[in-house]
RNA sequence: GGGGGUGUAGCUCAGUUGGUUAGAGCGCUGGCCUGUCACGCCAGAGGCCGCGGGUUCGAGUCCCGUCACUCCCGCCA
């Protein structure tokens, strides 16, 4: 049932207002004897011939308002239906005991119904409200104001709003200020792709809508403000995901002056920390542990680890080298930079277990299979146990601490092209077995982001991250760099915040220096007058004192969709577009008049539709 | 761009080795009902089985193609 309440109309208005003196969600017991007006929707209705319940709903919550045949509006009650917008007059009155609805925040009151007016009629639904059933998304999108009426989302949309709320009074609280930027702006070469926005005064010129304010909020500090925060709308043409909406999305973009990475950290985990406390409803843990990027691969195969999971994975090669298991000693000799890796699985000590590991790897992650031991009777079973013998199975039991009853999984090769494999058996083990705590919240920090990264398609080294990172060792460690290699172990003042194995959010101490924007873009293979021609902004900006700086932008709905525990991110948008970017309800994007196209300087190629050319 | 899943009444789904008239629940319409709150009872309407082709005496069921939705990969500095 309705649970909205606790939501006190902003102002009582008298019975003589036009649409209500209260709202559906604020009478109790100690209204009895007033006399109401209210308005609302008819969410239910239920007739007994003699006698006709009318739930009414608004915003703030639901009440119950009856009325017998002996009342002149019998009749007119009769002919309603579910969603027509009415209005309602008569008096507060108790339940008596055995009528009272616990479940119901108005449940020990109703109205009895003197007046019934209607307000607005309501055509047969094509998305039932009452019940909220599973209905198609197409459907709910198509007539998603009818779908946000729905008890769930509503609630969410409300959530959201106050989520939104509580993070910009965290923010101001701290010292912050919120800036406006532009929404029409610059393409830049690097990044998502643009959605781009044709210029009428300058014919063939380009607008891009922002992947995200990163230059302007770098610029605002240039400009001497200080702690920037904004809820920022942020576009990006890439396809959309469960968790990722096509198109925009909104970001708590923040950025500080003269700070440390130690000093964003400081704002932030408190904000976030208080944000996920007031509205996660879940134990949240208070340490944020920072892990440095190479580590959290190497203990959880991942750099968005979740640390509800309590496995760490720890490198057993020395058990292996030169034993009985020929294919992992094989595979040891074969290149030093191979290594065999341990998935410790408390408690999944049974063949059964394993197999079913195993045929998870083999089906789901298309590898060869999962290699194990299990532990049983003071020894370690299973093929890989027999081959090394007991001496290093117990040796490896007592590195990864196991005991009878437990087992242990093998990831064997090169780290770099296994450790993600590894990881999500890590997070496999942990969700069958029951060891991740699911009831509640862990942060982590992610630090030390390599500053490039080899680009396979292009074969050529480009930025891993945002290319305005400041790298650690500043200029020095970019000129000295001798090969490829040592510019790919190169760190950045780069980091994430991850909430649950959820990447909430990158950010960085930036680089104020233009010789080292130079350089680094020299390296990532843009020249001089690229850099020049599309950051010429930033480049002048930061010849005339820059101050050092860094901040951070945790994704607003990635945080809201955690806090409502939903998996889908249109669950907490108000007016999703599709996963193929059209917006149903509104019917975007859309064909435009000519005229339009003709003022724009623009002429359509299209391609050939599907279906045509017959 | 690629892969997986789904597609039968407005909705959620059932539908046997291919076999006569394709079912249920919810919703909708009509009727009955004075204490319900998932009200109850009775009756009714509602189907190009996503679409196109093929196999077959016969296709909701098998095969091919296609479309739509959804999830994932690519992509998202």
């Amino acid at each position: 049932m309705l649970l909205r309440a606790n939501n006190v109309w902003w102002r009582q208005k008298p019975m003589t207002h036009e649409y209500r003196s209260h709202n559906c969600g604020e009478l109790e017991a100690k209204n009895v004897g007033d006399q109401v007006r209210l308005s609302g929707w008819v969410h239910r209705i239920r007739d007994h011939g003699g006698l006709l319940f009318i739930d009414l709903r608004d915003h703030y919550g639901l009440i119950q308002c009856v009325v017998e045949p002996d009342e002149s509006e019998f009749s007119k009650a009769e002919n309603i239906h579910a969603e027509w917008v009415v209005r309602i007059n008569g008096p507060v009155v108790a339940r008596s005991d055995e009528t009272i609805n616990k479940d119901l925040p108005t449940g020990r009151i109703e109205v009895r119904i003197e007046q019934l007016e209607v307000l607005s009629k309501s055509e047969e639904l094509p998305l039932p409200i009452f019940g909220e059933p599973d209905y198609p998304e197409d459907t709910r999108l198509k007539y998603r104001f009818l779908d946000l009426r729905r008890e769930t989302i509503h609630g969410n949309i409300v959530k959201r709003s106050k989520i939104i709320s509580s993070m910009r009074n965290r923010m101001v609280e701290q010292g912050f200020m919120e800036y406006q930027t532009p929404i029409l702006t610059a393409s830049s070469p690097e990044g998502a792709r643009d959605f781009l926005v044709p210029s009428r005064v300058h014919p063939g010129k380009f607008y891009a809508l922002p992947q995200a304010p990163q230059q302007f909020k770098q610029l605002i500090m240039m400009a001497g403000f200080d702690r920037y925060f904004q809820i920022a709308p942020c576009f990006r043409d890439e396809d959309a995901r469960a968790d990722r909406s096509p198109g925009e999305f909104y970001q708590l973009d923040i950025e500080m002056s003269f700070v440390t990475q130690e000093d964003v950290f400081e704002a932030v985990e408190p904000m976030l920390l208080g944000l996920f406390e007031e509205f996660g409803g879940k134990p949240v843990a208070k340490d944020f542990p920072k892990i440095p990027f190479d580590e959290a691969f190497r203990k959880y195969g991942s750099d968005k680890p979740d640390l509800r999971n309590p496995l760490i994975m720890e490198n057993v090669s020395e058990h292996f080298r030169g034993g009985g298991f020929g294919i992992f000693a094989g595979i040891l000799d074969k290149d030093e930079k191979n290594a065999i890796w341990a998935i410790p699985a408390p408690t999944g000590g049974s063949r059964a277990f394993c197999d079913r590991m195993n045929g998870w790897a083999q089906k789901e992650e298309k590898q060869p299979g999962l290699a194990y031991i299990f532990f049983k009777e003071g020894k370690g079973s299973g093929p890989v146990a027999k081959n090394i013998g007991e001496e290093r199975t117990m040796a490896l039991r007592d590195q990864l601490g196991l005991k009878d009853g437990d087992a242990v999984f093998f990831a064997a090769g090169n780290p770099k092209d296994f450790a993600e494999f590894a990881g999500r058996a890590r997070v496999r083990v942990g969700e069958l077995l029951e060891l991740t705590d699911n009831d509640k919240f862990a942060f982590c920090w992610i630090v030390d982001f390599p500053m490039f990264e080899w680009d396979e398609e292009n074969k050529k080294i480009d930025f891993s991250h945002n290319p305005f990172s400041m790298p650690q060792g500043g200029l020095d460690v970019l000129t000295n760099a001798k090969s490829d290699e040592e510019l790919l172990d190169i760190k950045a003042y780069q980091y994430d915040i991850v909430c649950n194995g959820i990447e909430l959010s990158s950010g960085a101490i930036r680089n104020h220096l233009p010789e080292i924007m130079y350089k680094a873009f020299d390296i990532a293979g843009y020249g001089t007058e690229v850099l020049e021609d599309k950051f010429g902004g930033m480049l002048r900006a930061l010849q005339y004192g820059a101050p050092p700086h860094g901040g951070i932008a945790p994704g607003v709905d990635r945080i809201v969709m955690l806090l409502c525990d939903e998996p889908n991110i249109r669950e907490v948008t108000m007016f999703p577009m599709n996963q193929q970017a059209e917006d149903l309800l509104m019917g975007a994007p859309d064909n435009v008049h000519p005229e339009q196209l003709r003022e724009l300087h623009i002429r359509l190629k299209l391609p050939k539709t599907k279906g045509e050319g017959v």
